[in-house]
DNA sequence: TCTGCCATGAAATCAATGATACCGACAGAC
DNA sequence: GTCTGTCGGTATCATTGATTTCATGGCAGA
């Protein structure tokens, strides 16, 4: 995962510099040869065309942004690191409009798997709120809906910084999907007291599995709480 | 508001279908005048340059998106037009993927109007709501909650087209948002009548006004609805 | 130590494309 | 009838993504 290779290292970071500051969020890949003291061929033996090094770029935005998510989770209440986690996620938006936009917009042809990636951290903070007995639906289904509606309230603060009337309107969104997806605060009685059984231990299993069991009992477990918890 | 000029509204609809066929969602302005039978200095004595185009593109896009919601709105429940805006908004996108990023993906220097006229619509179509007593929050808050979270579960469904479990996801989403946004169903007590019924006079004024006031009158009535309705 | 190979990178060049300077033609006004 | 200005075309420039071709230097093996 670590950058091998401080000549590709350099252009990633030349071409990130100049996608913040390039007025319309391009860059040329000549201005970044010249950057860094090399020529073009070097660029497209690195990184094959230009789709590859915006994708390396956005690949090492997503590092920044786990090293910054690594940086501020874990406070020992998972909740309350998953609405950290969404004021974190605008608030990488907002001081990298560029790198952001390159990340999270879909861009045809493109192989970079920051999107992903950062699902899967997602995943993982819901997991462990599952865990805890605070998630009332999927950790998938409910990294979906996160995902989807921190971009979007992300990208319309970027498109649109003067309606905004920030932070105001992203924590209505963030209180919104997050009521949907967790369970009421309080140890209110469940409606199916056997399903919120079954799917805590699911997640618990996912989380950390077992030693109690072997493996082949384990998958069998996991099957018949996917039919309990069915919907 | 109609294309005058037939020569500009060809180029428009010509880049519109090289947009739709182009892999990579881009278009060259030689092939669109070569497609329509000009050369290039028409296309940019017609649209400034290519941005212009883009933007003309863009708007275009919006008199589509404009024809398809007053094709199907006004049943009589603003709350279930509402619900079925939704619905067509992200068929849009799923019939028009390239255009719909134009239009929905914030973009350096664009002049499009499309995404504020989508904002709009949505503003109206919510103070009718809010006229029928079925808004808990104002309209534009509403509209850019809304909009927000349509845009954001439209382009996750581009990007990942895999892991959406079509239209599951979506109407969680909207599920999610509306039940922020609108009131409860049956007229549950309200915890403050007053604001609420301040709320509804404000809506019904906006909609239609009233020539029972003077404007003046009516410009001040504005103002203290709006001082009873503050947080 | 010499020799040949190959990884590396630079110069020059190609091709596509956004944008513009300049010219000609036609229509309507006076 | 001539003048003017709008409209469109030809030719061209400039930028930029991508490639071809050649030089260089280090390393393996004899």
């Amino acid at each position: 995962m670590a950058e091998t290779d401080p000549l590709r290292a350099a252009m990633i970071e030349a071409a990130e510099r100049q996608l913040a500051s390039s007025s319309d969020h391009e860059v040329a890949t000549r201005a970044v040869c010249e950057a860094v003291g090399v020529s073009q061929p070097v660029l497209y033996r690195l990184f094959g065309d230009k789709r590859g090094l915006l994708d390396a770029v956005a690949d090492h935005g997503y590092e920044r942004y786990a090293a910054l998510k690594a940086a501020q989770e874990r406070t020992g209440d998972p909740v309350a690191d998953l609405r950290a986690g969404w004021d974190g996620h605008m608030a990488f938006a907002q001081a990298n409009p560029a790198l952001y936009q390159l990340m999270f917009t879909p861009r045809p042809w493109s192989h970079s798997t920051a999107r992903d990636r950062v699902m899967d951290l997602l995943v993982a903070a819901l997991t462990r709120c599952a865990a805890a007995g605070a998630l009332k639906v999927e950790p998938r289904t409910a990294a979906q809906l996160i995902l989807s509606a921190n971009i979007g309230t992300a990208l319309h603060h970027l498109a649109r910084p003067a309606l905004f009337d920030d932070p105001a309107l992203s924590h209505r969104m963030r209180d919104a999907v997050f009521s949907h997806v967790l369970a009421e605060p309080p140890a209110q009685q469940d409606a199916d007291p056997l399903r919120a059984a079954a799917l805590r231990l699911r997640a618990q299993l996912r989380l950390g599995g077992t030693e109690a069991l072997e493996p082949a009992e384990t998958a069998l477990l996991e099957r018949w709480l996917e039919r309990i918890t069915q919907p």
